[in-house]
DNA sequence: GTGATAATTAGAATAATTCTAACAAAATAG
DNA sequence: CTATTTTGTTAGAATTATTCTAATTATCAC
């Protein structure tokens, strides 16, 4: 996989400048450790990267700085949801929606066979026993 | 929405004991209750709830009574992913696929469009602003 | 420069979950 | 049957990811 070119740091301070956050040492360190090993890691493991470059660094300002890159869209959280874990007894296919006003979670019926439609799409050597679709925003009262 | 039709005690330990598992007071009032009000309750709310009809239940015991509900697969997590927040840097609209074997999580490449299609299938007056797509399974070395 | 605002830091607090060890119930073996 | 083993429940402690607090530092606006 070929890396995205990296962002300068005038680009990068020009998106959180647009979410009326500031660029620092601390933010642009954490930014490039992402784009340079893409490998998903959490915040424990960004604090041990970064660390080694910059060992005054603190955990809280991992998270810190973590959040403002996700608030700014140059970073995506892949597990979101920090809650509790929820149970479903529905058994059929379905995807949930969870109200970000409210906090509730709603089944989503899908078309029969999108799971396994979307299954099919995987690259080569990857077999999937599962796909969780899950929709965030607003539903209407 | 209308409720499936509860299922039946002996239906319940048929499909607890196909898994290895026995039936159980507190199993079974914990899957009616999962069933009776269908809004995706925490185990702290479920907790809550049998606590009622069961007042010497423990939190642990609820914890593990959802546990095999979940193993004998009458009941889903609907989120699963217990682990630390991961982050991604690649902006560009894509699924995750986690290997369960390794832990690791890689991009899933999307056919452009599929995200909108998706959000449009959604029933009218719900507004997602984001589509979160997880495959789980395992992917070849 | 000076005061206001934003960011970082260390450490404490929170909260969901898991673990441990003791007890109880159910199944199984003799 | 009765003993033994296995499975399940319980209370409480431990773990762990995350968030909060309060103090310090850096940046910005004037
Ligand atoms: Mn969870
Ligand atoms: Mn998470
Ligand atoms: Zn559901
Ligand atoms: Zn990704």
């Amino acid at each position: 996989m070929v890396p995205t070119a990296q962002m300068t740091s005038e680009a990068l301070s020009q998106k959180l400048a647009d979410s009326g956050l500031r660029n620092t040492p601390q933010r642009e360190i954490i930014y490039s450790i992402l784009t340079k090993k893409r490998d998903h890691p959490t915040a424990d493991e960004v604090f041990a990267r970064v660390k080694a470059e910059m060992p005054t660094i603190s955990l809280a300002t991992v998270y810190n700085c973590l959040e403002a890159l996700v608030q700014c869209n140059l970073v995506r959280q892949v597990n979101f949801e920090r809650g509790p874990t929820r149970y479903c007894p529905n058994l059929h296919p379905h995807a949930h929606f969870h109200d970000e006003t409210t906090g509730s979670t709603y089944d989503i019926d899908l078309p029969p066979g999108l799971l396994e439609q979307l299954k099919s799409q995987l690259p080569v050597g990857y077999q999937a026993s599962d796909v969780e679709i899950t929709f965030r925003g607003h539903a209407a009262s």
